[in-house]
DNA sequence: ATTTTAAAAGATATTAAGGTCTTAATATAT
DNA sequence: ATATATTAAGACCTTAATATCTTTTAAAAT
């Protein structure tokens, strides 16, 4: 048996996920969060979330300013990304393409055993994670009803 | 961006899942269906399937045999397993347990911002797995309605 | 009993994911 | 202008998953 295994999303999405959702909440033109601050709040290691944080970047869904007072933040435009953004952004569109069973001739015509069934589910997965946007986290992070840390 | 993302299953149990209908399909107790032609019936490399079997050799989901006209077969309790079971097998139950976003401390009481959508994707999820059945997969199959092969 | 055949077991190799550390670039404050 | 703080980039390390190869064990046929 394997030690662990990856439900869904890699490590790297995950943390990338936790540290989007972090940053939306606490962040504004004028405040900008460290790697520091993103690390301990999403339990993240420090050096792995900042090269996530430098791939969101480049990838234009975060904003970062170098040298004093600079950091990660997110401006109106930033917050309407969804997961399925973040997601596309560091695991590839796998989730969308991909045959559960790992068949690569998978298809509607030559479907695989679970194939229409799991047709739904991944329709369910896909509406979750895009519906899903980071302004509506804040909403909901701010009534406290959910929670980002693991300890 | 990562090479490959494993959605749902690691490579082993995709694998394993593959390689337990094709014997399913194939096998009976007089007539038992050796490695070499379990990997070239899933796209396996045979060396990876035979540790996998042995695997589920050794959590009694499957029959081995050694020696001339040796090989695996299933009998008719063994035909009764369904998809989950080798999934536990091979992957262990983090599809059960785990939070999609790889928070240990997410449960109920103290959920993650997905919790509850997820919760109802998973249940699905797991009748999936659950109710498809090998025996369910040998009457499917032999009806030339669903595939295995990958190429 | 001996030989043959095939799985079981174990050792080793390769690749990808995950994680750390060092240096460079750059924005800001002084 | 200079010093400082902070991200960006790149090199490197570690671990787990995937894959291969070799040796051992055991069943069956002769």
């Amino acid at each position: 048996m394997h030690q662990r295994n990856v439900i869904m999303f890699s490590k790297s999405c995950e943390y990338a996920i936790k540290a989007m959702i972090f940053v939306a909440q606490k962040s504004s033109e004028e405040q900008r969060i460290g790697v520091k601050e993103i690390a301990k709040g999403t339990d993240a290691p420090e050096h792995f979330i900042a090269k996530i944080m430098q791939d969101l970047s480049r990838r234009k869904l975060i904003h970062s300013i170098k040298g004093p007072n600079g950091g990660f933040y997110m401006d109106s435009h930033d917050l309407k990304n969804s997961i399925a953004d973040i997601v596309k952004a560091i695991d590839g569109d796998s989730i969308y393409t991909d045959c559960v069973m790992g068949l690569k001739a998978c298809s509607e015509k030559n479907p695989c055993p679970v194939h229409f069934e799991y047709k739904e589910i991944k329709k369910n997965l896909i509406k979750m994670i895009e519906h899903n946007t980071l302004a509506e986290f804040k909403e909901k992070l701010e009534s406290g009803k959910f929670f980002l840390k693991n300890k």
